[in-house]
DNA sequence: TGCGATGCCGTACGCTGTACGATAGATTAA
DNA sequence: TTAATCTATCGTACAGCGTACGGCATCGCA
């Protein structure tokens, strides 16, 4: 019975009630829980629809396919990511970039299954600009810092790509090991090797 | 018509003079050239034996479904990786760091496909020694440098895990990054970012 | 009232991994 | 020599996947 009256109530019901947006949105967010909980192999087309109460072929009209989920997904993550190391963060200071830092392996480890899905998402090489990806924040808060000091320009520019850069690919490398579990040699000192890390990227020194 | 002659000649007659060994090898070699040439997705069980010339299920007598098969090609992975920085580094010196990270990034850059499955692949808890993976050279490098120098005990394997660690964890970020396609801002400047790495994580410094 | 547009989804096709069991050749025992 | 056993091979089948296709019910509008 499709498209039938409002029908405000019941779990699955939610879905009548809802505009077009809102019905996509329902289902990445389906997707996430199953990746977050069982794996990106228990996310199949069927399994999200099932969990709303659709028929398979119905999130096709939200979603171009898998594929298009996965971007979805992506992007959402992306996005959490981001505003979750903004909150953390405080521009410029020291403590600000551990707290940024320590927010962004948070997401990484609460996350792993999204983390990995979405630095394995193939790039389009026509973003030249890697400031998206969900670190525009980073980039914005180095910019901020450096212009503070005086820079601009050129030399501004190049500054902002290797502190930020170089920042970013240490962050990015705990947090990708961590999650393959490579670091278990930490015996728990997880926070030791972060501060080390940052005691030798951090954006502030040269 | 199973065992029958030895029949030396012939692409698939090959499978027939080998032993149960070198059967292995060869379906992972020909797992190895699907994984680099068209993906993960691509190496199926019947693409492999169909390269073989045997059925899909005869693959199953030498290799332990999908998952060994995975593994069996992690194996092979780490021990390329292995070898190809031991040989592109000598012991201790500056250049020597610099010539191992550079066999590193060329092997993630050149199989970005099993570079993935490797550090995607499961590590078990229990191997709390993680210089396993196909690291061991870097830490028994940095443990041979340290050791000149005159540390030993306690100090010395603290020294080992931050300044090995500290090196890979760089490593690794710039790899998975840039196999990701992460790294397009540097206009093929990666030189640069691996030179600006090297001299804030190098093993030499404190 | 009629009718095109829109959302829904049952069915089906080709693909996957792999469990099972039949078969055929090699090896060993009598 | 003959019979029994073992081992490697793989054809078949099943469940599950993504999704193309097409039929259907309902809505918005004329």
């Amino acid at each position: 019975m499709p498209r039938k009256t409002p029908k405000p109530t019941s779990a699955a019901g939610r879905w009548q009630s809802a505009d077009h947006a809102q019905r996509r949105t329902m289902i990445v967010k389906v997707a996430l829980k199953l990746l977050d909980e069982r794996g990106l192999s228990a996310v199949t087309m069927r399994a999200v629809a099932g969990k709303l109460g659709i028929g398979a072929m119905t999130s096709y009209t939200y979603v171009d396919g898998q594929g298009g989920l996965h971007r979805e997904m992506v992007r959402a993550g992306f996005e959490q990511l981001s505003q979750g190391c903004d909150a953390a963060s405080t521009l410029g200071t020291s403590a600000g970039w551990r707290g940024g830092a320590k927010a962004y392996l948070r997401f990484a480890v609460d996350h792993p299954n999204l983390y990995k899905l979405m630095f394995d998402y193939p790039m389009p090489d026509d973003d030249r600009d890697v400031l998206r990806g969900g670190i525009e924040p980073l980039f914005t808060k180095v910019r901020g810092r450096l212009e503070a000091q005086g820079l601009s320009g050129p030399a501004l520019e190049k500054q902002i790509i290797a502190r930020a850069g170089r920042f970013w690919i240490a962050l990015h490398g705990l947090a990708s090991l961590a999650i393959a579990g490579r670091l278990a040699v930490l015996d728990g000192g997880a926070d030791e090797l972060l501060d080390d890390m940052l005691r030798h990227v951090a954006p502030d020194s040269a």
